[in-house]
DNA sequence: GCGAGGCTGACACCAAGCTGACGCGGCGCA
DNA sequence: TGCGCCGCGTCAGCTTGGTGTCAGCCTCGC
């Protein structure tokens, strides 16, 4: 597995190399956030591990622009901010994972392992859903042969249903799904998302239990 | 189901462990985490209840450990911190679920299924039931095969009868059940829903007991 | 055959759900 | 720094279907 390490703590860095390494994995090792841009420019990734604090910039702003630059490549932010807000920014911000410094090496491998394994369970198996083709690894759905764009909310929601396909959610369950106990919302959003979703994927995809909740629509 | 408890409150402790068996499962309950590491080691668990605040040490470092020695059993925590910072410590530690005290037991009772059913191999227990195939956690029904479609109260009915299998239950009773304490109906509403579920059911599902209630048919 | 209890079709009401519109805030770009 | 775009939460007005109510009929037990 290829993965990209952003630290500028040389010993912490070395270590952490290290230990990826005699993982079985290769590593670059970077220590600035341009390094960090060229380097994923020109190779690609299966896994970047991302300290927050650099000279040269906030790392959640990092994370941030790549993941609006449309790239999905799992991120496990490493840390010494143990704030609870720092936590649910880098999370919300688009990251798989989150380390505490000072943090074990075993449990870095564990981590890694645990990302990878979510990503890479076999190449892109394609599902397809009435009249949909949804490759989950790349995050893209294509409806009628037409790429669709869907949002990091919508994401989220539609994936909540597939992971359960045929099972009742409700909207306090999807809730919690797609907001982490901080921020409560007070309003319909859910019914919201699921209007947008359907406005992308079709009517029938989500279907309404009145009173209960949603549910995936029949394939 | 095998499931660890590990707490050290003999008074809760008892009280979890009488409610974990009379759902069927069979309980091991250690109040240290020494002795759960033992028992962990020699015995495999479905399900670990985990209490944060132990006499021998933190919680959440024993998960945390869990997980970096790679056992993905599900952990569901539970603890009187209500802190949001706990929470979000303790699923990123690996739980699976989160329990604050003081928790209703038949809250724990849901929260063990519904975990457990997200990692049992066959997701959703079916019950047959007079030609019904019928999944609670995805609230669907079939008869004959073909999906059935019930509303929130008539979803509520059922289940009422199917908790007590073979009992007899007054209108008042059912009234209770549907309708919390408040908003009192004065009509025959539980003889309309009722029936409405045997329309859509079949007419042997739910039996009539002359001027005493209603039961469960036979199977 | 009578009465009480149960059944069910019809209907109106209103809460649950839907969706177009808006505004805020974050980010990229000039 | 200012501008514009986009994602997303919120709201309001509208639509819809679930539900309580009732009336008239049916059934059971005596």
């Amino acid at each position: 597995m290829r993965i990209l390490l952003i630290e500028d703590d040389t010993i912490l860095g070395a270590a952490v190399r290290d230990q990826i390494a005699s993982d079985g994995h290769s590593v670059d090792w970077v220590t600035r956030l341009d390094e960090a841009s060229a380097a994923i420019r020109s190779t690609g990734y299966d896994l970047v591990l991302l300290d927050l604090m650099l000279p040269d910039g906030r790392g959640i702003g990092f994370l941030k622009s790549l993941r609006s630059r449309g790239d999905v490549s799992p991120v496990i932010i490493m840390t010494a901010l143990d704030q609870v807000s720092d936590r649910i920014e880098g999370l919300n911000a688009g990251a798989d994972d989150y380390l505490v410094k000072p943090f074990d090496l075993a449990e870095l491998s564990a981590r890694i392992g645990s990302v990878a394994r979510r990503y890479s369970g076999n190449p892109n198996p394609i599902l397809t859903h009435a009249g949909l083709e949804i490759d989950l690894a790349a995050r893209s759905i294509r409806r009628d042969g037409k790429p669709v764009q869907l949002t990091a909310r919508e994401w989220a929601l539609f994936e909540a249903f597939l992971s359960r396909p045929g099972q009742l959610l409700s909207k306090a369950q999807l809730e919690e799904k797609l907001y982490a106990f901080d921020a409560e919302v007070e309003s319909n959003t859910i019914e919201v998302h699921v209007s947008r979703l359907r406005k992308k994927l079709g009517a029938h995809v989500i279907e309404t239990e009145r009173g209960l909740g949603y549910r995936l629509g029949k394939p």
